[in-house]
DNA sequence: CTTGACCTTCCCATGATTGGAACCTTTATA
DNA sequence: TATAAAGGTTCCAATCATGGGAAGGTCAAG
């Protein structure tokens, strides 16, 4: 398999695929004589694993502490389920943040009437002026 | 006022203040003879303006535009309302994401026993086998 | 044998921010 | 007043994950 089936069969682009062999998060794979990459079954199910932990939000630095613990026969189960509470805790304070902008936004756009008038409450907002009150 | 104590004045960092006047963000403010920035009341204000968009999870090119709206004086308020709750939907698009992978996390996080034995369903997962059942 | 699709490496760009080096100016202190 | 500390200036680099593209080698089909 060269790395363009490799990726089909991963949903990894090419270029990461480089990218994650450039920075040691996956391992260099053979080369044919004429240097092209050789994948086979077990870089690919490598490959998914780091899709599927990508998607989960975890960052590179943390796939690689997973992928290491996943090739680690004699891991305990708590590590891996540290790093993946951690990992939890960081995506709700994330999401928090993101809920307190849409609150206030909300609130904002709902006191802006929308029209041709230039009055904004919104940029009013933005300006420090008139401070829009919470209750309505 | 020199540059440090604009920053101090907005909390926007002297790092930054200066990166804005780069990309033009803001405009670039007169000099003393010995070439220090000086600012005045009216910067400031600027300054604040972009902190608070950029809390409020604007992207600096959402900024420039909200600035360029708050200066228009003609502007129709509608403009605003329309960068606003087109930002509030990508935050919503984005929390809704991060949901997705908090709501899967927990779910494996909750089958893991999270001992010293290795059999650990959130690597399972991750490396897409013995999916986890939804149920349990 | 040519053509097009693929591979290789290399460099650059993104967005927002921080860090640091090298150097100049202002302020406070010995 | 000499000097040191604090803070200003510019410029360059790094972050994180990814994509774009150039220049050149390789492979398959027509």
């Amino acid at each position: 398999m060269n790395i363009g089936e490799a990726s089909s069969a991963t949903g990894v682009s090419a270029k990461m695929i480089r990218y994650y062999e450039s920075i040691g998060l996956i391992r260099a794979p053979l080369r044919t004589g004429s240097n092209y990459r050789v994948y086979g079954e077990d870089e690919v199910h490598v490959l998914r694993f780091v899709r599927r932990a990508r998607t989960l939000g975890f960052s590179v630095e943390e796939t690689a502490t997973l992928l290491g613990l996943w090739q680690d026969k004699s891991r305990a189960s708590a590590e891996v389920k540290d790093v993946a509470t951690s990992h939890i805790t960081a995506l709700e304070t994330k999401i928090a943040e993101l809920q307190g902008m849409v609150k206030t936004l909300r609130h904002l756009a709902h006191c802006c009437t929308g029209d041709n008038r230039p009055d904004c409450p919104i940029l009013d907002d933005l300006a420090g002026e008139h401070p829009v009150s919470k209750g309505h």
